[in-house]
DNA sequence: TAGAAAGTGAAAATCATTGTCAAGCTGGAG
DNA sequence: CTCCAGCTTGACAATGATTTTCACTTTCTA
């Protein structure tokens, strides 16, 4: 039934064309659970075969992002991007390990809409750990 | 009955020496009721008149941190600091006119420990604006 | 007061991200 | 099918916040 893949109608609807980089970029995001850097997508790609410049790589960040495909997050100095759904939710991102948990928003009585939640995990907490893993 | 300041016991605590330009860049942030940059927190302090370089405001402001008197915000590309009390506490920033607002920590059933969140407060949803004020 | 440790600052170095600009692709009009 | 305007791409330069360096100064303890 479906002519498409799901996320053309999203980048269309949101006035983004679906150019063979940007779906480049889109694949490496879908692959990976967790947020990643501009630099290592860039890399991932490289290691898979393509040719694809950093800036390109930056620039089809910015448009998923811009598209609600994909959702960015500023972690030390370095900003992560991840594949997010397109449900009415927030995240809750560990400053520890960078684990990223999506949760559904609820309505606070002070009107604030949450979009990040920073802080520490569970697991981080009881068992401390340097940092952020590569 | 109190001998010195109370940040200096702060200070002290986190073994942290509560020097001259330290204190400078301490009495700029508890002047400032919103969160400042490092390059403004400068700025403002040679227009007091004094004398202080640029990567000691920045060393300054990270020691704060770590003494627990001082937080720090990621906002667009730049770190903001702002003074911050002794209690359990989580903060509120918005990604729009960049307000910071304290709130209560409540334990969560998930163990997760809230350090901040981000998003939209109830003004800039209701009427918004291009960016944070200077 | 002396000495060691911590702090300071000007300038250079980093490093992620953005701007530039010429060349490449794309989709619709004809 | 072909052409053209406009979006896209990418190598490179530029930016800008933050950190490092290193020689000098201040602070704290004995």
């Amino acid at each position: 039934m479906q002519q498409v893949p799901w996320w053309h109608t999203r980048l269309t609807d949101a006035g983004i064309r679906a150019t063979r980089k940007r779906v480049l970029v889109l694949e490496v995001l879908l692959t990976e659970a967790q947020p990643i850097t501009a630099a290592k997508l860039h890399s991932e790609l490289l290691g898979r075969g393509n040719t694809v410049g950093l800036t390109t790589v930056y620039r089809a960040l910015s448009s998923l992002v811009d598209a609600g495909l994909a959702h960015a997050f500023t972690q030390t100095g370095e900003t992560t991007y991840r594949i997010c759904g397109p449900t009415r939710h927030h995240h809750l991102i560990c400053r520890t390990c960078g684990l990223v948990t999506e949760e559904a928003t609820k309505k606070r009585p002070d009107g604030f809409r949450v979009e990040e939640v920073y802080g520490i995990c569970d697991d981080c907490a009881a068992f401390p750990r340097p940092a952020n893993p590569g």
